[in-house]
DNA sequence: TTAGATAGCGCG
DNA sequence: AAAGCGCGCTATCTAA
């Protein structure tokens, strides 16, 4: 409804702002500490496939996206004589799908670097690499993510602001690209009825009722949660195994007085390092992280992780 | 006044 | 009747 009445994007503008007033420049600020330091609380056993939660306040979800987002993420500062430094996987749910189907084509993308968007456009819409435009590689991630997670034809439709019938065509086209993924993610499926769980590349399990319905949606919904799970699952264990050896190697250094860890989210970690010392120790912790699956059982498929330092939260590129 | 449900939206 | 996964928080409304 946006360009049908004037008021409609004042109407936008009005709840970001209100969004961003109440839950956050309202709310946070009264549950500062004595020493202007927040508290939230991780909950360890909240989400269905493994991933961590934070609560009072949700410190996962601190705006980012939009300019008037990222200025109140710039209020997060770190203490006198230290950095914060973060911490991102990059694409891990993508790489870690690339590993669990076994899809060539996909994992070729990851073992030649490349930038994996750019290069599901090219695939997808039969150019060459440097012939992706801007909207081709938007349009490509949009997919990336979306069809991962069973995403249908008429939601890519929605996404893109396309016709059914070219949204139907990239649908097509891209499991005729990485037809092996497509193969795998039917297997997740069918497994997933029969044993009734799925298993994290770990082998962490998520049991799943509705996925024999006779019910179609009932069904399709626990088909699509079945294809995130592994996906989701396996990023949550990753980084949590993370967070434990980066903790090791703190201990082993004798860093616990130069090196704090103060939040995750999901494929980020963000830690106060004490100045001078920062270099060093990002490097040590993205090897840790980079460390955490040996690339033998991910038919050569790195986790690439990479850090940014800076005085505030919006600082930090990612 | 409180508890629960819903809409909407912030993040990965 | 619904058609991408996973969360938590605020505002609002209804029922008890």
């Amino acid at each position: 409804m946006r360009r049908s009445h004037e008021i409609i994007p004042l109407i936008f503008e009005y709840r970001e702002l209100q969004k961003l007033l109440g839950t956050y420049i309202d709310a946070i600020p009264p549950l500062l500490d004595k020493n202007d330091r927040l508290h939230t609380t991780f909950i360890q056993n909240g989400a269905v496939t493994g991933r961590m939660a934070t609560k009072n306040p949700g410190l996962q979800n601190i705006p980012m996206r939009t300019e008037l987002g990222r200025a109140i993420r710039k209020a997060f500062i770190s203490d006198d004589g230290f950095v914060l430094a973060g911490l991102d996987y990059s694409q891990v749910e993508l790489r870690i799908a690339a590993f669990l189907s076994g899809d060539e084509k996909l994992i070729d993308i990851f073992k030649r670097g490349e930038d994996v968007h750019r290069a599901v456009a090219a695939a997808v819409f039969k150019v060459a690499p440097d012939k992706v435009d801007h909207e081709m590689r938007r349009r490509a991630k949009v997919i990336n993510f979306g069809i991962l997670y069973g995403m249908g034809v008429l939601a890519l439709k929605q996404n893109l602001c396309t016709s059914r019938d070219e949204a139907q065509r990239f649908y097509n086209d891209y499991f005729e690209t990485f037809s092996t993924l497509a193969k795998y993610l039917d297997e997740v499926k069918a497994e997933t009825a029969r044993r009734g769980y799925t298993e994290t590349f770990f082998g962490r399990r998520r049991y799943f009722d509705g996925i024999k319905s006779k019910i179609p949606f009932i069904r399709a919904s626990a088909e699509r949660m079945a294809i995130n799970a592994p996906i989701q699952g396996t990023e949550a264990d990753v980084i949590k195994l993370a967070m434990v050896r980066v903790q090791e190697y703190i201990a082993k250094e004798k860093l616990e007085k130069d090196v704090y860890p103060l939040l995750q989210v999901h494929d980020e970690l963000l830690y106060e390092i004490k100045k001078g010392k920062e270099d060093k120790v990002i490097k040590d912790i993205e090897k840790i992280m980079r460390s955490i699956i040996d690339p033998k059982l991910t038919h050569g498929v790195v986790l690439e992780a990479k850090g940014s330092i800076g005085k505030d939260w919006g600082e930090l590129k990612s």
